[in-house]
DNA sequence: TCTACGATCTTT
DNA sequence: AAGATCGTAGAT
C-alpha cells in the first residue's frame, strides 16, 4: 500500500522537495511511474525559473498552492510536468525529467509508438506523454485521490546532482547550480553526463 | 496584434 | 545537424 504525498510535503524549498521526490511514485489511471530524475526551479533567486520575471498566464499554477501540477508546452510538441512547491504566493516547482515504469507498460508503449527501454521514459517530454498529460491538467492537485496522483516511495535512494538541462539562457550562477537530482543507481536517467555525488 | 523562441525529441 | 510545431512572452 502506498500513501499520497501531502501538501505539507510540497510546501518546502524546491530543492528539498526535489531530493525527496526521487523514488516517489506518479500514478494516472493504469500507469504508475517511479520518479528517477528531477530538477528544482527555486524561489526567489533563480533566473532559470519561469516565475523569475513575475506572474504570467502560463506560470499561474506555480504561484498557487503546493502539490498542484504545472504543465507547459515546449517546442510546440512536448508537455512537461512540474509539481508546485513552496507556500502559495511563491513561484517554485520541480520538473519531472525521467521515470521508471512500474505499471501500465502497455499503455505507455501505446502512447509512445511501441518503443521500449529507457528511451520510453528518459526526458521530460516522454514522462508527460507516458502519463497521457496535457495542459488541462494545470492546477490539478496530486495530493488528492483521483486523476494524477503522487505517492510516497521508499526512502534511502542514493542521489547524484548536476546542472539543469537546457537553461543556458539563465545567469551563469543559476545555469551551473547543481539543482538537478537523479537516482544514482537507475538506468532511467537522461543526460547522465554532469551528474556527481556531491550534494549542493 | 506581431514575432521569436523554448526546462525537447526524432530523424537524417 | 536540423526539422517538427505552437503557446507564450515581450515588443509594437
Amino acid at each position: 500500500m502506498t500513501t499520497l504525498l501531502s501538501q505539507t510535503f510540497f510546501a518546502r524549498d524546491a530543492l528539498e522537495v526535489a531530493r525527496d521526490l526521487v523514488g516517489a511514485t506518479l500514478r494516472h489511471g493504469p500507469v504508475a511511474l517511479r520518479i528517477t530524475e528531477v530538477e528544482a526551479y527555486r524561489w526567489p533567486d533563480d533566473s532559470a525559473n519561469h516565475c523569475h520575471r513575475g506572474p504570467t498566464a502560463r506560470n499561474a499554477p506555480m504561484w498557487g498552492p503546493p502539490g498542484r501540477a504545472y504543465l507547459y508546452r515546449c517546442y510546440g510538441l512536448h508537455t512537461l510536468l512540474n509539481l508546485v512547491t513552496g507556500p502559495e504566493g511563491e513561484g517554485a516547482a520541480v520538473l519531472i525529467r525521467a521515470a521508471e515504469p512500474l505499471e501500465g507498460l502497455e499503455t505507455i508503449q501505446g502512447r509512445r509508438g511501441g518503443l521500449d527501454g529507457p528511451a520510453l521514459l528518459c526526458g521530460p517530454g516522454r514522462v508527460g506523454a507516458a502519463l497521457g498529460l496535457d495542459l488541462s491538467f494545470n492546477h490539478h492537485p496530486v495530493t488528492e485521490p483521483g486523476g494524477l496522483e503522487a505517492h510516497a516511495g521508499r526512502p534511502g535512494v542514493r542521489l547524484v546532482f548536476g546542472p539543469r538541462v537546457g537553461v543556458d539562457y539563465a545567469e551563469p550562477r543559476h545555469a551551473a547550480a547543481p539543482w538537478r537530482v537523479a537516482d544514482a543507481g537507475s538506468r532511467w536517467v537522461s543526460h547522465r553526463r554532469g551528474l556527481t555525488r556531491s550534494a549542493p
